[in-house]
DNA sequence: CTTGACAAACCGTCCAGACGGTATCTTTAT
DNA sequence: ATAAAGATACCGTCTGGACGGTTTGTCAAG
């Protein structure tokens, strides 16, 4: 109606800034921050061009989802192929990328956006998927009881940042780095 | 007006009755099913009744916040006192507390509400205060690497049931169990 | 007769989604 | 080559419902 109309037409970019905006505002705001007025209007767009590109809500938080997923992943393919021991390799590449993330430069995001995993019966589905693949994929080279055992720790550890829990100096992370990777070839 | 004010008045009962609710509404529907209205309607209470025990919502949850971290403390001490051995006590009572809850038989609500504790700042300064005032408690006998990590991987298996994101079977988590409080004591 | 323990109706806000429009892009027919 | 014919990418408003909280009223017990 009013002039935004003659931009430019970039969907794909659109769609990402959308995708951007969202976790921005759940890393600010919380899940409840997540509103299609206030991600659209965030993001420069109306609500009706929101919904175009997700047709609901749960389409945004899935759009979400495999965004921060495919991200994660990526991630813990990079580590695997630096590491040149087969053993445990899945499982320290998770370590990694699990404790790389809480200083502050995790991408925004990240934290709150899980919460809103756990809370949507349908995405915490997909991450179950995901871990089902992965682990599935690894049964071999991370199948011990060590390595499974560090990935909970590390889930541990992640969900203490999530949640802002325990105070651990990075000499405290250091150490349990150590630890954890000495538990993925035990 | 209809004809529930002549129920014998029985405060106490109701506040409970409106916790357990509240509880099994979140375990069943998730956060978002705790709402005033389903609250007081579940427990059979008008909504003016839910909120003459708790004046607001987050009244509400911090009552079911409490109730519940009680019960886990009182789970966690029982289990401290029948440990001979002081070194790790507390890391094995975690563990077997935390083990202990999710076959099915797990009080309703614990899980779920765990989001609104992540998700709710308030509840998650709660949180804060008790694993830190725990952790000082227990500084002496559980301030050990392993005993950090066992509880951190607590967390991640409490977090997988949580989200049922791994299958493991009862050898997988006894195994566990086990290795856990192998470095408990190490 | 006062106070605590409720009931019931109501209010303001917020929010997801529907809807009907318009502008730009792509394809097709000529 | 070009114009018509869609298809796609948006815009802005409206609505219906949910939800937290308030208010006013009612009873029963002490």
């Amino acid at each position: 109606m009013t002039e935004a109309h003659r931009r430019k037409k970039q969907p794909e970019q659109v769609r990402q800034q959308l995708l951007e905006v969202a976790a921005r505002l759940s890393h600010e705001q919380g899940v409840a921050g997540i509103t299609l007025d206030a991600v659209s209007q965030a993001a420069g767009v109306s609500k009706g061009g929101l919904l175009h590109h997700f047709p609901n809500k749960l389409a945004l938080l899935d759009g979400l989802f495999d965004d921060l997923v495919t991200r994660f992943d990526r991630e813990i393919e990079a580590a695997i192929a630096s590491d040149p021991v087969a053993k445990g390799r899945f499982t320290r590449a998770y370590i990694d990328v699990c404790f790389a993330l809480d200083p502050a430069t995790d991408v925004p995001g990240w934290r709150m956006l899980t919460i809103a995993l756990i809370a949507e019966p349908h995405l915490k589905a997909r991450w179950r998927d995901w871990v089902r693949r992965r682990s599935v994929e690894f049964a071999d080279t991370d199948g011990s009881t060590g390595c499974v055992l560090a990935r909970f720790a590390c889930d541990g550890v992640w969900l203490a940042d999530l949640m802002q829990s325990h105070e651990l100096d990075a000499a405290a992370r250091a150490g349990l780095v150590e630890s954890l990777k000495g538990l993925s070839v035990q």
